[in-house]
DNA sequence: ACCGCACCTGAAGGTGTGCTGAAGGCGGCG
DNA sequence: CGCCGCCTTCAGCACACCTTCAGGTGCGGT
């Protein structure tokens, strides 16, 4: 899962918590305690979704819920407590996509975002090898969090590799589909594969099969 | 289908049927009761797929699907009751590549487990001989779980002779087919044969023939 | 038991495959 | 129009692999 989400929760436990199973589940994170800086906020991190207290001191948690959807398209997810039944159907109607109640297990407040995300159509598809994160649809690339500069050939070049890991690709396959070339066209692959593998930086990924081609491989161990 | 299945279950009954059914499918298979030994179970096994019952006694399903999320990037199938609660399920079926619900017929499972992995590209085609295994897609041979470094010429041999087992191949014939000579040449067939034993390991499994070739053969103890 | 032939195996030369740094050329952007 | 980044080609290099050869080993037949 990939997405930028802001969290809006004065109770520092449950923000930190929730922040870094987000960040766990593949997220990019903004952590807020209350909603002083909202407009900033929407406007400098554009958000994919806003996850909202609506319990907060300061301003009020309805108030911030209309600004969320005035000033930005982000989805809406709503942490309320149990006994607030009202708040609940109010929240809802007024334009929130989920709500979780509090107390609730971290799992399913992760699974409730990648709902609602996915039902914006604003989750990333991402392939995943080892510590390597491809995002097909942001055309990203990074390694252990790091991001990554590749070129747009070097990104087919890889995008085609990954779709295809565990499975050796000859070079005159690559070409073919990298390139759109029929013949054979001097070391063109290899200059490519040597400029993504120096990239990368770790050999142990991208493996060259001699006499058959090459290989992306998820590190054993 | 050829892929590594983790299987969490704690009735026997399911546990066994479930495994034995995945082996006749052509996968590994490693079968548990419970999930305390999960994380090494990921890392020693690696899994491609992670079959997962999610009424566990010991550790709780949520835990132990974001473990899998976590530690591998596994595909996850769930198998659940139909009186499960619902928004339980719900947030774990987001989570999850695909459900099975009890009672379901072995078939089903079967077909959805390989859906699973045919949509992840996990799926392999292995040649089996004894502890040795031969891996098309990926050029790569194992024997008893470790890999085996074979040149190109060695795997051609190799698999030539996997694909008749059992028969006895001349050299002649050898020759033709991994080479594409047609005529004699010194004792090519000899020395690459010897180069292939050693990386093999054991004397059991490829045989001399003496004045009619070579046979590769599953060792019979 | 001996001999011969088939096969084995270590070593060495040569060849092809793949890698990489550098330079030319093309297009995009200021 | 000029700069810059990227793609592509080229050439030299390194090395893994193939192949040949030569001497050794063991099996089978007599």
């Amino acid at each position: 899962m990939v997405a930028r989400v802001l969290v809006v929760e004065d109770a520092e436990a449950i923000r930190t918590a929730v922040g870094i199973a987000l960040e766990e589940a593949g997220c990019e994170v903004l952590t807020r305690a209350d909603g002083e800086l909202l407009e900033r906020d929407l406007a400098a991190f554009r958000p994919d979704l806003v996850l909202l207290d609506v319990m907060l001191p300061g301003r009020d948690g309805f108030v911030l819920l209309e600004l969320v959807r005035e000033l930005s398209n982000a989805g809406i997810v709503l942490l309320t407590a149990r006994d607030a039944v009202e708040d609940r159907l109010h929240g809802l109607r007024t334009g929130a996509d989920d709500y979780v109640v509090k107390p609730f297990v971290l799992a399913e407040l992760i699974a409730r975002v990648e709902a609602v995300l996915r039902r914006m159509g604003r989750l990333r598809t991402v392939l995943e090898i080892g510590d390597l994160a491809i995002d097909v649809e942001a055309s990203s690339v990074s390694r252990a969090g790091r991001p990554l500069e590749l070129t747009a050939t070097e990104l087919k070049l890889l995008t085609f590799l990954a779709g295809r890991r565990d499975k050796v690709v000859g070079k005159a396959q690559l070409l073919a589909a990298v390139w759109g070339y029929d013949d054979y066209a001097a070391n063109l692959v290899e200059v490519h594969v040597s400029a993504l593998r120096r990239k990368l930086g770790s050999p142990a990924l991208l493996h060259t099969i001699r006499g058959a081609g090459y290989l992306l491989r998820e590190p054993t161990e």
